[in-house]
DNA sequence: TTGGTCAACTGACAAAAGTCATCTTTTATC
DNA sequence: GATAAAAGATGACTTTTGTCAGTTGACCAA
């Protein structure tokens, strides 16, 4: 089977958006005769809670979202990763079983990586283990933040800086609705509440005018608006 | 001023506690002469949201809790760091100001160490960088499990999760009281919910058999129970 | 001892969030 | 296009959590 040019991880812009960029030419296509692309159908799962991977997943194109479930059985979204991101680097890094669960939420595209690239890389290659250092140092900090929000904010206030992640993130359509759409139930899963109260909730902001809706689609008229409520108006 | 023996790094036996073991003996000499001893008296700030830290400290003994007021004005308390532990790593590394205020709750002794001492030693001993990965890893895991409690359990099941960690972390007294004593105030803003809410489910916890108090402190009588109750029943 | 301060505690109420049942709409599939 | 399945939506209700106002009790200093 021939080769595309830009299936070599040498030639990935991918990489330029992640740790992967601190890696020299050599390393790299080490690397890429070593990957294994895959294509992952929506709904289907990389993988999940308690596994030991073998490997990190980068993506390539399409978005899944990272989850675990609680001890009372619900679903909670700890992360959303999209092109560029790289998953199950840290359980790799601290040698343990991932705590959290892969899906994606529509068709991707990932490249997997074999443990063994990675870990040499890290023994052999100070820069790229600093850059991964680094990148981690901020997801706890974000980590952090996210868990102040947890403990202190109502769901009316998670809900709005949820659509405002999503709006700043992900972007919009040609209509200005929100580009990437979440069912109800997992906006939920992020907001870390049930269902039904996200759905009201949704409701209720349609309602004061800060949000339209379509279907499942959902567009953000009032930014501001949404930016107050979140901070507690 | 004569130098005590275990007041040099090399001597120390803290640093078997963390990834400062990483370093060689000639790295700890170096940082020895650069560090600076502290005494902080209970309710002093280390460091307070915000700001830029000029390095990092090592916990000699005493506890600090680390914790960040959120949009709404309360207090979150997101960490307790004790002997052995680093603080200021992480906003060090992804150098960004820190998001956590750290501030003891009770009379404290720590090394202060410039952040050059670190930095350095990152560029040029990877032992030391992949300790610290590894550790911050682990650390990241740790906050996702903490997103997902605080985000599905209820204060019933936190609190109960709080007073088996203190338990476990920290330990009893001798009458078999937690060691550490923290106030009502404190304790709720673990938990994540009000002072009040957290006293009057000690005064349940304490009805159903499964602790008991004595002015401000606590005695676990019921693990199996807290336990279980952590869990949802 | 006395008063002052602060933390612990309590009661009453309000607000927020969760749950269950049901209905409607959308979507997928044949 | 019919039909089944899934997701969205709503109502009624319960439970959980937060808030405010106040009392009690411990501890400290004058």
């Amino acid at each position: 089977m021939a080769e595309h040019e830009e299936s070599r991880c040498e030639n990935c812009i991918i990489r330029e958006l992640n740790s992967l960029k601190a890696l020299k030419k050599e390393e790299l296509k080490a690397i890429s005769d070593s990957k294994v692309s895959r294509r992952i159908k929506k709904g289907e799962a990389l993988f999940k809670e308690g596994e030991k991977l073998g490997g990190v997943y980068c993506v390539r194109g399409g978005v899944s979202k990272l989850s675990k479930i609680s001890d009372n059985g619900k679903d909670q979204i700890v992360k959303i990763a999209s092109k560029g991101e790289v998953m199950g680097q840290r359980s790799m890094i601290s040698e343990e079983a991932t705590n959290l669960s892969a899906v994606a939420l529509n068709d991707m595209e990932v490249c997997f990586i074999p443990k063994d690239q990675i870990t040499d890389r890290i023994q052999d290659n100070p820069a790229f283990t600093q850059a991964i250092l680094k990148h981690m140092a901020h997801e706890l900090k974000i980590a952090d933040d996210f868990i102040v929000n947890m403990a202190q904010k109502t769901v009316n206030q998670r809900l709005a800086e949820v659509l405002l992640y999503l709006s700043t993130t992900f972007g919009t359509d040609d209509e200005g609705y929100l580009a990437l759409i979440l069912s109800r139930a997992d906006i939920a899963d992020v907001v870390g509440t049930a269902t039904e109260l996200c759905i009201r909730t949704l409701a209720k902001f349609k309602k004061q005018g800060l949000i339209e809706t379509k279907g499942k689609r959902i567009k953000v008229l009032d930014h501001s608006g949404l930016e107050k409520l979140k901070d507690g108006f």
